[in-house]
DNA sequence: AACGAACCCAACCGCGAGGCC
DNA sequence: GGGCCTCGCGGTTGGGTTCGT
């Protein structure tokens, strides 16, 4: 309540910024930087208060920043980090070079939610719509009881994955900005070979370069980078599984037709429905248990005692494999750089337990050091180090957030800390 | 052509975190 | 340790534009 007024005060205008406003705050900056906000506008003969200023150059005058409709690949990014992280928009907008927070903000307001409001899927928990009424009201005992436990489990699950995936997100964004000021100062101090990798292409480099930098861009090449590699990986052991016998994959005609209207109102990319499901079922697994689903995989033949529980079970799962495989479908449609994030041959994925071991091990491989974070190409392993088919414990794939600490050195001895992946034996196997 | 509804997006507002004195 | 200040974030607003009738 001490707070002292911001624009509040007499004489400082509001609303839309003039051409000339922006010109005098543009020169300014490109001049000075933006230094303190709250004395910027006073130095820059501006009537406005600090908090505008910023406002105004982070969301419209900085140099880096993309304007205009947003590609189809940006689009998953989103709604696949939304799901992830929430409302979490500067933490979306680190994965979206040249994008701002307010920017993502709007658009999933605007058009984005009302897709997946249109898809029956509910935007703010990414279930579908449907799935309130199966457990909201807790009316069934029986099926109901077992189907809500799951969901529950689920549920918690994609909590830990969130909050371990916020985790992650915040200490790669403190490596990667020591890692940047590490490269500055080497650059600076000798203009002779570079110790560190060059800015990777979507930094702005003249941003850098002027001290300009935006708060949010500092980290979005490696991050794009790794959630790349995270997503084209499971896709590549969706292909690998899709060879598998065709026993083992459910029918999905409603996921066809969703995959056909989204293709007529997405854009018209191409969508291979067996591959996308097996990839939905790797990716939902991912966010759902950290590993690959049994049930999506298995055959359909079952044990007839929990048969009952397997089909409340799979109701609930059905709901939400239907969504996961329309954001996978989007996953799949799209094609990712893969000149810049190495991604191993489908073969090199032999079973969805080997799944686990491949999508971990790049993520925290990138994690060893900071300069990895990046050149991605260094942070991927050997590939056939992943041919087994043993299955890793979560402890392992997923460090627990305090791995992730302040200090980079901390994290990095968490990394080293894990088994070279040779020491996963088959052993492990499920 | 006119009007209202719906949509879009830049900008504002309030709050919390972190740093400094 | 506590208060103040600055900054960044997320939610919300409101004015301009587009669409539908």
């Amino acid at each position: 309540m001490g707070r002292s007024p911001c624009c509040e005060k007499d004489g400082l205008k509001k609303g839309p910024w003039t051409p000339e406003e922006d010109q005098k705050l543009l020169a300014y900056i490109e001049q000075h930087g933006h230094g303190c906000w709250r004395s910027l506008p006073a130095k820059a003969g501006l009537q406005r208060c600090g908090k505008s200023c910023r406002l105004r150059w982070t969301n419209y005058l900085r140099p880096d920043i993309k304007r205009g409709k947003f590609s189809l690949q940006e689009e998953q990014t989103i709604i696949q980090l939304h799901a992830l992280l929430g409302n979490r928009w500067s933490a979306i907008a680190t994965h979206l070079p040249k994008r701002t927070d307010n920017e993502i903000k709007n658009y999933w307001n605007t058009h984005l939610k009302k897709r997946l409001a249109k898809m029956g899927i509910d935007p703010v928990t990414h279930k579908p719509r449907s799935d309130a009424l199966g457990t909201g009201g807790g009316g069934g005992v029986g099926g109901g009881g077992a189907a809500g436990a799951q969901h529950a489990k689920a549920a918690a699950h994609l909590s830990h994955t969130a909050q371990w995936e916020s985790a992650r997100l915040e200490a790669e964004a403190r490596l990667a900005r020591e890692a940047r000021l590490r490269s500055l100062a080497a650059s600076a101090a000798s203009a002779s070979a570079s110790v560190v990798s060059a800015p990777p292409p979507q930094m702005p480099g003249h941003a850098a370069a002027h001290r300009l930098d935006s708060p949010t861009s500092t980290l979005s090449f490696s991050e794009s980078a790794a959630l790349a590699s995270v997503l084209q990986e499971a896709h590549g052991a969706a292909t690998a599984a899709a060879a598998a016998p065709s026993a083992a994959m459910q029918p999905m005609q409603a996921y066809e037709e969703a995959c056909k209207e989204q293709q007529q109102q997405w854009g018209d990319h191409v969508v291979n429905v067996a591959d996308a499901g097996f990839a939905a079922a790797g990716f939902r697994g991912l966010l759902l248990d950290g590993s690959l689903s049994q049930q999506d995989l298995r055959p359909a033949t079952r044990h007839d005692d929990d048969a009952a529980e397997a089909d409340a079970g799979l109701q609930e799962t059905e709901e939400e494999k239907n969504y996961w495989d329309s954001i996978m479908s989007l996953v799949n449609s799209s094609s990712l750089p893969t000149s810049s994030v190495a991604v191993p041959a489908p073969e090199s994925y032999p079973s969805s337990a080997s799944l686990q071991t491949s999508m971990a091990m790049p993520a925290l491989e990138a994690y060893s050091s900071p300069a990895s974070l990046l050149t991605t190409s260094v942070a991927m392993p050997a590939l056939e180090a992943y041919s087994s088919s043993a299955s890793l414990p979560t402890s392992v794939l997923m460090p627990a957030p305090e791995a992730y600490s302040t200090s980079s050195a901390s994290l990095s001895t968490s990394v080293v800390a894990a088994p070279a992946p040779e020491a996963y034996s088959p052993a492990l196997d499920f």
